[in-house]
DNA sequence: TTATTTATGTATCGAGCACTACACAACCAA
DNA sequence: TTGGTTGTGTAGTGCTCGATACATAAATAA
């Protein structure tokens, strides 16, 4: 019925037909995804949707399709929104990524200034009763942020510094363990102190370059 | 209205009044404890439960109270099933205590034969709609969860098998971590040799006591 | 037997759910 | 203006939810 066309930089279309919309879709966007990180999928009621974004129902529907749209909407902007904010890719060394992510997670769990944990984690446990295609993406989304950790681990140990024969799968899954652990203990009442002390407990974990050897590419090291 | 009389070894009601219920109270108990493992407390209906437990819903009200009562009986079955199953207390040190526990609960979050994960933490993430008071249990034993980890780390340090000086919260914090962590996981396919992995690598964080020193009480150890 | 007590099956209850039919309003093109 | 198109508010739809009213069945107590 509807194409679902990105308004991106280029081609945005240049005339609106009918009615304009009289809300800000971005800002509904947001509210909704409060509601969603606050109290996961199925708890949400499209009322406490519809009240939380100051719209009525029909608006919701025309804007956003159904409450599964929306809510795939959300966990995109929730993504984006975590990406912009924590840019550990930059980070030079594998551990030094590792360790920013967690230190940004464990800060940003515990921040009150938003619902407390992680959004893909509440999602995952509130989705029980929701279609198999959300189901499926929720399930490849957070098999792609482990995927993620290992391949900046692989990587690692490609650049040199990660030792060579480190698991990196293994490593990737003890950290995804952690970062799932932080965000339930968020959601318990976890305090920002107190996560940070698990992420420097955890840290000690990460495998150490022999003391002496070169930080550079094992080609570099191997000359 | 109802007393909850626990028909326990001594003085079991000696006559029973009325018309004798039909069904095995238990085993309805335990077929309702898979459905809201599997499903969490939100998203089982009572209609998912009767079903479950092939009785109507009359029976079930008058058995159990409500779906709040029958599913905090259902929290307390499950949790005396892991306490039965796993008496990590027979452990005689905190060390070994803990990385018992840790391997049992990696084996059983990935059994095939119930629910995958801790439906504990499943119960956690799925009653944000709950009442407070049911919120509120739940809470709790969480919290219960980690100071059982933490006195068991404690007792070590009393008994020197723990060197001293170990900050028993935030390592009962890490393991907890840990725990929670590995129960998503499971919940998102997990294999028990992968939970192990993990396990493995948490327990390298565990304090060591110094080469040479003996593992016997601090007053010993002191003498 | 009759009275009392308790459990069961049928058949709902009112409330809330996700979602929408419909009339109207607000913009464009002509 | 007139017609076409699209968003909005009112007021619902059918459905499922958790929980029950009620008549009856099955036991004990007298």
């Amino acid at each position: 019925m509807k194409k679902a066309v990105v308004p991106s930089e280029a081609a945005k279309p240049r005339k609106a037909r009918g009615r304009p919309r009289s809300f800000d879709r971005d800002a509904a966007l947001a509210a909704a995804m409060e509601v969603f990180w606050r109290k996961g999928f199925e708890a949400t009621s499209i009322s406490d949707l519809t009240e939380a974004m100051g719209i009525n129902p029909p608006s919701l529907y025309s804007a956003f399709g159904d409450k599964e749209h929306l809510f795939l909407e959300a966990i995109e902007s929730y993504q984006n929104r975590r990406g912009d904010s924590c840019p550990y890719e930059a980070e030079p060394t594998a551990r030094g990524a590792i360790e920013r992510l967690l230190e940004y997670m464990a800060s940003d769990l515990a921040e009150s200034s938003h619902p407390r944990g992680c959004m893909m984690m509440i999602a995952a446990a509130t989705s029980t009763n929701a279609s198999t295609s959300l189901q499926k993406v929720l399930s490849q989304k957070r098999l792609a942020a482990r995927d993620h950790l290992r391949l900046r681990i692989k990587r690692g140990i490609d650049e040199g510094d990660v030792p060579a024969g480190t698991d990196a799968g293994a490593l990737a899954d003890f950290y995804s363990t952690i970062l799932m652990g932080m965000s339930l203990q968020a959601r318990d009442g976890a305090t920002r102190k107190g996560l940070l002390a698990t992420v420097q407990q955890a840290m000690r974990i990460f495998p150490a370059i022999p003391k002496g050897a070169t930080r550079k590419r094992r080609e570099t090291a191997a000359a």
